[in-house]
DNA sequence: GCTTTCGATCATGAAACCTGATCGTTGGCT
DNA sequence: AGCCAACGATCAGGTTTCATGATCGAAAGC
């Protein structure tokens, strides 16, 4: 094997390519970068003297340039290895930072106060050397975002995670129940309510979110849209108002608090499909022992979490 | 997003790092790549520079080296971004090579024999322009090994395929029959054979490969080691042995020429697990049209053939 | 036809790189 | 102990590479 020419491939090189492309034009591309238009034209001259082939079509004049079939698909490359540099700088900077023993976690609401709990206590027991810093956010956009620029170590997700340098892992499947007054008719029906009479009910949800959003599609494709009459991000305010007969609420079991003798929690038989809560890192960056730890202990808790459904 | 000072890493850096690595002295490095041990040794030091991190520890006089735990870290990456590279340059040179048009394929026997002519009779009339250039190897593993080089752009594999930089997709499930001589006993029996009773017969069968290996096992886990009486690579000469009354054999369906009246076919009711075939390809590299045509094709033309299992 | 926009090119000074020689350290050998 | 061999660090040097700033050439818009 003798990459050659290639050795002397510059992450500049690809940065350059990458840059133009963005902008369109070597000049706004050597401004953005802070160098002269002279230098990025003779960087991307060596560049395609490395790769052998023209990778941008300069038609001269004011003209617009544009990459050529091989320049779209080297900056791909360039793409995925700025990437994955990123990843390794983030790598090298929790080194430094001494961060081997501390696990950047991030979680959301029903996670925190259903399995968190267990799941922390049990970690700590067995990793006593490790401290865990949690990060919950309201905006699950947010987290996976922290996890890609390395400021997350890993993050509790609904899966399916969107398109990105992602791994998972799947952690429980947490049904959909319907909330309902305490002696609401629909708590004393023999079946599972359908899906078109809870979208003909005043609704009670929460703020709009991948979960959320998911609920609200399968109620409209009964053809009725949903009549929301009040959202709030908390699951306490959430239930509230349920109890308060303000309506009622399509939501993860592990948000409800079954406990509250104000509401009467329906099954769904599955006619949502359940959320699926897991773990997600970020593919490329190095996966601590104590990171595999923690997902190790996630995954047997929840086990065990979805054996005993809340049979308190 | 600034890389700073990482914009001035060098392919040469990891290189670098990772032949060291490999030959476990600066020395040794410097010869296998061409440089001096002076040049090596400044190569790491502007590395570390550069990550900011002591990436090798040396302990000073004839003692060996060693990396440090960023070093390995940083090393895992180094890896994977060589490895796009070269992925990059495969691309490079078969758009230099003008091989828009061309689709280099891996196959092997019984694929060759069964899905094959349909499949390209179908893709060159629907693609007229590109030109398919089959590489049939007896040696699967040599199949991947050239995707993995860049010298395929795809092949056909049994699947699973081992851990690498291969994207898959499966074309069809090819259940495992037993081939026994024209009025043997166990031609006649009501039910599938059970394993113990194959195991007790005298085995023809292909030579050593993936999938001969799978059924071999499943053949032992009954107690019995199997007795293999002969081995052949090609289909004919092992169905004509058991034609011959030599032995039966167990074979993947579309290995097996049910014209053959001197042989019988019995189904073996899933007894062993189907072999998956499917179609492979470099995870990283591009993907022509072509060859996404050419697996959309592969993927219509299976599923028909699965849907008549040799009904002729 | 003039101007503007854009990339290519060239000369120049600065920085980076590789080489060859030398040095410091350490383990093994005598 | 003393010498030697193995190994990486360092330094001086010539060479290559790199970025700059100025200049040039092409093409579109007015």
């Amino acid at each position: 094997m003798k990459p050659d020419r290639w050795l002397g491939l510059d992450l500049r090189h690809l940065v350059a390519l990458k840059t133009i492309a963005d902008e369109g034009s070597f000049g706004r591309a050597a401004e953005r970068l802070g160098y002269t238009q002279s230098a990025i034209s003779q960087q991307i001259a060596t560049l395609e003297r490395i790769v052998g082939l023209r990778l941008i079509e300069r038609p001269g004049g004011p003209r617009p340039i544009s990459l050529t079939e091989a320049g779209r698909i080297l900056l791909r490359h360039a793409e995925a290895i700025e990437a994955r540099i990123l990843a390794a700088k983030a790598d090298m900077s929790a080194l430094e930072a001494g961060d081997a023993g501390r696990l950047r976690v991030g979680t959301f609401q029903s996670v925190g106060t259903r399995v968190l709990p267990t799941l922390l206590r049990r970690f700590s027991e067995d990793h006593p050397g490790v401290e865990i810093v949690l990060r919950e956010s309201a905006d699950e956009v947010e987290l996976l975002e922290m996890v890609e620029r390395g400021e997350l170590d890993l993050t509790f997700w609904t899966l399916p995670v969107p398109a990105g340098p992602y791994d998972t892992v799947e952690l429980l499947r947490d049904p959909y129940v319907l909330v309902v007054p305490a002696g609401s008719p629909l708590a004393e029906l023999r079946r599972p309510p359908t899906l078109k009479e809870i979208a003909l009910q005043p609704l009670v949800g929460f703020s709009r979110c991948n979960a959320m959003d998911e609920v609200e599609s399968h109620l409209e494709s009964t053809g009725r849209t949903p009549n929301f009459v009040f959202r709030s991000d908390n699951n306490g305010t959430v239930q509230g108002l349920v109890g308060a007969g303000v309506g009622v609420s399509v939501a993860p079991l592990l948000t409800v608090d079954e406990d509250d003798e104000s509401v009467a929690v329906v099954d769904l038989q599955g006619r949502i499909p359940p959320r699926v809560i897991g773990l997600v890192w970020h593919r490329d960056r190095h996966r601590s022992p104590a990171a595999e730890a923690f997902a190790k202990t996630a995954i047997a808790v929840c086990r065990e979490l979805a054996r005993e459904p809340a049979a308190a």
